[in-house]
RNA sequence: GGGCCUGUAGCUCAGUUGGUUAGAGCAUGCGCUUGAUAAGCGCAGGGUCACAGGUUCGAGUCCUGUCAGGCCCA
């Protein structure tokens, strides 16, 4: 009889593709998900249930969409799609930050010399045009979220909202008005940002001056404190001499006269100057000096002696010249001591009456150099002068020499509102916990918050100024501001002149108004009272946000302004979670890839390059499976490796659909769906045998396991815990073992029926909890199951403690160890030598320790089937082992198996399953 | 230079309060199957747990230092 009984085999049959194709289908799904409002949908299906809020932090509005930020907005889509399938309402509104230098430093270098208007109109331009391409670029990346409705701090709803939150600052007296110094370009007229920097060489007068200690008291007095300078321009506006507090300083008498000069530097100090050190008087720490004082050379006043950090041995004498209103480290130790900052210097770089010597003032400070040299070789005080080329830095427009220049500015004082930050900070919870100290360390010692800029691209600051140039601080003022901007935008307050203004807003007449801008902090800062509390759907969190996740320099970026503005505004944090990732880093150097990097880096890093080779699930599959609270190692390989994970997700999903083709649910005589939407109700196991009740008890684990990891944020375990699932339990053992039984079997045996009851079970579960992370694939494969609506709306299902059975997963472990013992010892031995090709042709031989034997007798044919043999013969021994030979026994044609046949030449089960 | 953090098989990661031959998945090699077939199954190899000290009867796990890397400051 040589009947192809394969014809009469239920064979695994499904039109789920094994090719996934990724790059051609998603976009089609994606298509169908937007024609039928998908992220509606999610929200329409969780009406009424409680609501869980991530806010997003709005990335800059320039550039592609590059890895880091596409690991960003997945892990975000991840924590929204698992809370929405945790049964909450999960509404996800982005946003786009779009003021900024980054932005405006563009614009501006493809046409010089535009109006602030004008400059605003392109920039405004240019943002919309990254929103629109880095919205498409999330969207395909399979991210759900209200994009036709973003949030972006163009907007005049949102830009009146800043302005809103800084009048609530004057109210509170928060802001003040203070001097601070910037890079300021004196043929421009106007502040720059290091970016609009660029060096060049310069040669200035190098000298060497000495200021006159007044108040020492040790050998050899009087002595004079020596600095050296590059700017002496800069003398006038000297307040301090600052050195190293461990660095030892010499008093001695250098040719005649008493100097102090830091030891490291006495040699090349009598080089430059050829006084040579005849004779020490004393040597003192740095920190001796701290506190005495200097005579200023020029001007009638003493400069304090100070220690600082910065004060190194390179070059000088290790006593630096501090002019707070001429440079960063000088004005931050100025602050440290309470010096004055000092800026006589105008907005075209001319001395202004201030500078205390009435020959100079008028003088292009480049140009008063010279005589500043001269001023001093008269008086004595200068003891050396060499040309000194160096590095300077230029305005990139005008090419003109910068100076760095006190201007007004203003600030949000700090320590009104420091203790009830640290202490929003721990009501916060942190993850990774160390996110806590990371950003309690930057709050407690951040300086204060300098919220003024002088740039065109942003919210304009709402001061204005009287006739004396006085600023009004003024909160109602500033809230007028506010209602004028969002009914006409910001452009108004440049185009309109301060008559307007100040008719307008009721101010007297000769009011003025500047062009400085909010910092882009405070923009995006905001957001809690922008979004999180205006935004309809967010309204109900009152501006308090479940969750913030943001790469970890946000600690002191976003996270840091959001809270510091919210402590100000509410007294509270506007987060109670703050989730924190790494960086992505190249896989081989551990470097990191960043965007800024984009021009040197050779290998490709845009998100785009990868979902159009791999697909946006494979990308997503990686956000899933690395540690993200570290830093992220990423490379191509990356994205093979996890292709090769995709692939036995979506092979473990097409063999249960396929199995399932002839399945009717509800038909079947055993087990429930551990399904959680349709509340099924648990039936009788009736049919089932110790394998199905073994995986459906691991299945409650895995359900159970992986609800917590998505409740912790945990993606990785969720990956980690199916995978394992998919490819042991699964693939393996449950779906290899039940192949004879699925195959063979008559169609509605209530052991094959039970079987796909199980398996629909596996498969619905596995399906729903990789839905977060498999977005399109899990709802292609939940559509081939016949569901009419996407899995994304449906929830997780919930583990059922009736089905789990630890002693039966007790006892198939240890069949799992015999089946290990078999394998090793029996068949693949046996296979080597070709005794048999597969299992199932071989008569098993496994000797056991009587108690151990005595257990299994019972379940010798369910035993025959785990292992995937024809014949299982018990004995007893001391130690387990195995022996096989191949069955002596006739094959059935059609199931393969060798046992006893019927006189139809076929097993009694095929004779049955099969019409004679 | 300071603060916070990271360093376990080729890759991605587990390793509970320190305790027997350090695990998993994937990848690799060999073999089987051809009734999940551009799939599936089995077996095997692979790690001085960054390095160096220290505490301890015993350390991947605790302490100190070094090196490499990251973020934020200076």
């Amino acid at each position: 009889m040589s009947a192809n009984y394969k014809d009469t085999l239920l064979l695994p049959k499904t039109d789920f593709p094994m090719k996934a194709d990724l790059v051609k289908r998603e976009p089609e799904r994606l298509a169908k998900w937007e024609a039928a409002g998908l992220y509606q949908q999610t929200l329409d299906a969780r009406v009424g249930a409680p609501l869980f809020v991530l806010h997003d932090g709005p990335p800059f509005a320039n550039g592609d969409v590059h890895m880091g930020t596409a690991l960003n907005k997945i892990l975000k889509d991840l924590v929204v799609k698992s809370r929405s399938m945790l049964g909450f309402r999960a509404p996800f509104v982005p946003g786009w930050d779009c003021h900024g230098l980054p932005i405006e430093f563009k614009v501006v270098k493809e046409s010089r010399g535009l109006a602030p208007a004008e400059i605003r109109r392109r920039a405004e331009e240019f943002a919309r045009k990254y929103i629109d391409i880095q919205r498409g670029q999330f969207k395909r990346l399979g991210v759900l979220g209200s994009w036709e409705q973003p949030y972006l701090t163009l907007e005049p709803a949102y830009e009146a909202e800043v302005v809103r939150a800084f009048a609530a600052f004057v109210e509170k007296g928060l802001v003040y008005q203070s001097m601070k110094p910037v890079y300021w370009s004196t043929g421009a007229q106007t502040a720059l940002a290091e970016a609009e920097v660029e060096y060049a060489q310069r040669t200035d007068p190098a000298i060497y001056v000495k200021f006159a200690v007044t108040n020492g008291s040790w050998p050899g007095e009087p002595a004079s404190m020596v600095i050296w300078t590059t700017t002496p321009w800069t003398l006038p506006a000297n307040v301090a001499i600052a050195v190293d507090p461990r660095a030892e300083y010499v008093v001695g008498d250098f040719g005649g006269q008493s100097l102090v000069v830091a030891r490291a530097l006495v040699e090349s100090f009598q080089s430059a100057t050829g006084l040579t050190l005849m004779r020490e008087f004393a040597v003192l720490k740095g920190e001796e000096l701290a506190g005495l004082e200097a005579q200023h050379p020029f001007l009638p006043r003493t400069s304090k002696i100070i220690t600082a950090g910065f004060v190194t041995m390179e070059t000088g004498t290790g006593a630096v010249h501090i002019a707070p209103g001429h440079g960063k480290d000088d004005y931050i130790a100025g602050q440290q001591n309470g010096m004055p900052v000092l800026s006589p210097v105008d907005d075209y770089g001319k001395f202004t009456d201030e500078v205390g010597v009435p020959e100079w003032v008028g003088k292009y400070v480049f140009d008063a150099n010279a005589e500043i040299v001269a001023f001093l070789r008269e008086n004595g005080a200068l003891l050396a002068e060499h040309k000194y080329t160096h590095d300077y830095p230029h305005c990139w427009r005008s090419k003109t020499p910068i100076v760095f220049r006190a201007v007004e500015q203003f600030f949000i004082r700090v320590e009104d509102i420091r203790a009830a930050a640290l202490k929003a900070i721990d009501e916060t919870q942190w993850v990774p916990t160390w996110g806590r100290n990371r950003i309690f360390g930057t709050v407690e010692s951040r300086p204060d918050w300098c919220i003024s800029r002088q740039r065109t691209w942003g919210v304009p600051l709402p001061v204005f100024y009287d006739e004396k140039g006085t600023p009004i601080l003024d909160a109602a003022v500033a809230r007028k501001v506010a209602d004028v901007f969002e009914k006409d935008g910001t452009n108004s307050w440049f185009e309109r002149d301060d008559a307007w203004w100040a008719n307008a807003l009721g101010l007297s007449a000769g009011t003025t108004r500047r062009n400085d801008t909010l910092d882009v902090w405070i923009d995006s800062g905001v957001s809690h009272q922008a979004v999180t509390k205006k935004h309809p759907e967010l309204a109900a969190t009152g501006g308090v946000a479940d969750v913030y996740l943001e790469a970890t320099d946000q600690h002191r970026g976003w996270f840091q302004s959001s809270l510091m503005t919210s402590v100000a505004l509410t007294g509270h944090a506007p987060y109670k979670t703050v989730i924190t990732h790494g960086f992505v880093v190249d896989k081989d150097t551990r470097k990191k890839i960043s965007k800024s990097a984009q021009g040197t880096y050779q290998k490709p890093m845009e998100a785009e390059f990868f979902v159009n080779k791999y697909g946006a699930d494979i990308v997503r599959l990686w956000a899933a499976s690395v540690q993200f609270t570290d830093d992220v190692p990423f490379s191509e390989e990356s994205f093979t490796r996890t292709s090769e994970a995709y692939r036995g997700f979506r092979n473990v999903l097409r063999i249960l659909l396929a199995n399932l083709h002839d399945f009717v649910e509800g038909t079947a005589p055993s087990v429930p769906s551990s399904s959680g939407t349709d509340g099924a109700v648990p039936s009788s196991l009736a049919g089932t045998t110790t394998v199905d009740r073994w995986i459906l008890s691991k299945l409650q684990t895995v359900i159970a396991k992986c609800r917590a990891a998505y409740e912790a944020f945990d993606f990785r375990d969720v990956f980690e815990t199916v995978n394992q699932f998919c490819a042991v339990e699964l693939s393996a053992l449950y779906v290899d073992i039940t192949k004879d039984r699925m195959y063979c079997d008559r169609a509605d045996s209530p052991r094959r029926r039970a079987t796909q009851s199980v398996m629909h079970a596996c498969f619905d579960a596995i399906t729903k909890l990789l839905a977060p992370i498999l977005a399109y694939t899990a709802d292609e494969a939940w559509e081939f199951a016949g569901s009419k609506t996407s899995v994304h709306i449906a929830v997780f299902p919930q583990a059922d403690a009736t089905l789990r059975d630890e002693a039966l997963e007790a006892k198939v472990d240890d069949w799992l160890n015999l089946r290990g013992i078999i394998y090793q010892q029996a068949v693949e031995p046996a296979r080597q030598t070709k005794t048999i090709a597969k299992s199932l042709e071989g008569a098993v031989t496994l000797a056991l320790p009587e108690a151990q034997h005595a257990a299994l007798a019972a379940d010798q044919a369910e035993l025959e089937e785990f292992f995937i043999v024809s014949e299982l013969t018990l004995a007893t021994a001391a130690e387990p082992g195995a022996t096989v030979i191949r069955s002596g026994q006739a094959q059935c044609p059609r199931c393969w198996r060798h046992v006893p046949l019927t006189p139809r030449d076929l097993c009694e089960r095929c004779a049955e399953a099969v019409p004679a």
